[in-house]
DNA sequence: CTTTCATATGAATATTTATTCATATATTCA
DNA sequence: TGAATATATGAATAAATATTCATATGAAAG
């Protein structure tokens, strides 16, 4: 697994029995993938203001204090974590939460953040 | 609040209600940099490995494929967000998880990953 | 006290990422 | 059909960040 670490390996059998019921790879990396969504004040705030109720563009654009533009550009990085969608009526499009454990994450995190 | 958005406002009373309980700009920041810290897979396979049991640096580059620099300031940073503290012993530092909550934010944002 | 080893740290580099700007698409309304 | 509006998108820029490399610190062992 390990070509890198120069030092030697002060407890082996530790090492061995983490590495046993280690995530996959994959897991971590779609896990780190997901909190780096969460990890932009930008998003955060869509994410906050999409827990109230679903929203368009325009509104969610006012309500982040940024431009419709850069708002897109987020939500379509949301939309690819599976974390909001949409629904386009007439020429507006509202967005909405699409998982019911963004409001879990978001507490837990809260928790944290407001023990410290 | 907002020079930003050229739209006009499509819906102004949802969005003075979403603004009314809308969380303070400190709480956002904090909860992002919070998921940030946890949106890198190297920290994310810090934190894993720690939720077993402590380690020292060494180790801790070993079971994450990575060397001891990079894992010491990955360390930092994780330090830096409270999420891990530390002990010394001899020449040797071992590493603990400094908080509760991290592995109910992991486990809800394995959850979001799973269902994918 | 000198060497060795575990870890930390600072600077440099390479990569990623957020935002902006210009422009495109699509829908409504005149 | 043509103008206006909401949103999306691509390219460019600017800023943030992870890793590497060289070096520093500090403890233990000889």
């Amino acid at each position: 697994m390990n070509e890198f670490c120069e030092c030697n390996i002060i407890h082996k059998e530790i090492v061995t029995k983490i590495q046993k019921n280690f995530p996959k790879e994959e897991t971590i990396i779609n896990l780190a993938e997901l909190f780096k969504v969460f990890g932009d004040s930008s998003r955060m705030k869509i994410l906050c203001a999409l827990m109230e109720e679903e929203l368009c563009v325009c509104d969610l654009s006012y309500i982040i204090g940024s431009t419709p533009s850069a708002t897109s550009h987020q939500l379509r990085i949301l939309k690819q974590a599976k974390l909001v969608k949409y629904q386009k009526r007439g020429k507006v499009v509202y967005y909405s939460l699409d998982d019911h454990h963004i409001k879990e994450i978001y507490e837990k995190g809260l928790n944290h953040v407001e023990e410290i």
